[in-house]
DNA sequence: TATTAAATATTACAATTGTAAGGAGTAAAA
DNA sequence: TTTTACTCCTTACAATTGTAATATTTAATA
């Protein structure tokens, strides 16, 4: 991906089909939305080309056809914005977000137990 | 606030100013940008408006000046952005999002330790 | 009261975004 | 080979955003 451009909400739509389905053509992505979607196929059309434009994904020609591929993983960007969302709310720690959620009365005990059991295990996982 | 506007982040810089020392004049807010950024005051006033025009803040005049007031507090803007933070990248819910960050490796065995401690205390408030 | 100065209001303009329509090139069908 | 149909490319247009300049109103001063 060329640095850091922002996928906007709309292409991020898209963005989901293409990680969960890549390589894609253009019309197998137009299909996926048939039925979420109210987009029309020119709009979807227009959608792919900024996301190329950006950088943020790539094609290879078939013949008359096209078929993307992600240039960035889902998880690369969900990290990405994750760290920029910590960054602008939080002081960037998760940590801060999550003492934050306490403090409103966010979390249910169920949850905090979860998320002990979520801590505990990954510690164990740590020591061996 | 009306119906849930969009602060840019232009706007949101604006925002942090007017949370931490409303009721606050224009210029006094112009004087807060003074040394930290570049904008010309004419570039905040234009943020200031727009705020104003989004339901965000609202202001009394006083002789000629306006006095400005968020009418949405910085906790609840951020728990808001916070949830469609979630919705969007972690189905939800903050327990997915650190469960992701464990699994990143995005979190040392302290910021571990420190979320523990964070979360035992709490059990130990919602008890008594 | 007439002038000045300060504050607010209006207008500007390019980039991005949402949402598409229309045009062009080429492979397939007639 | 000509026509058709499908795929991609170019253009469109309003709303929002970043970044201001200009114009107007009005309080303060002369």
């Amino acid at each position: 991906m060329k640095d850091k451009q922002k996928i906007s909400e709309a292409e991020y739509e898209v963005m989901k089909v293409i990680w969960e389905n890549f390589p894609i053509s253009t019309n197998e992505i137009i299909e996926k939305f048939e039925n979420k979607s109210e987009w029309s196929p020119k709009t979807i059309q227009t959608l792919i080309s900024r996301l190329v434009k950006k950088g943020i994904i790539t094609y290879e020609k078939q013949s008359r056809v096209y078929i993307y591929t992600p240039l960035i993983s889902e998880n690369e960007y969900i990290n990405q914005e994750s760290k920029s969302f910590l960054d602008k709310f939080y002081n960037g720690t998760i940590n801060s977000m999550v003492l934050n959620f306490i403090e409103e009365d966010a979390l249910s005990d169920e949850d905090i137990d979860e998320l002990k059991k979520i801590l505990d295990k990954s510690k164990k996982k740590g020591e061996k």
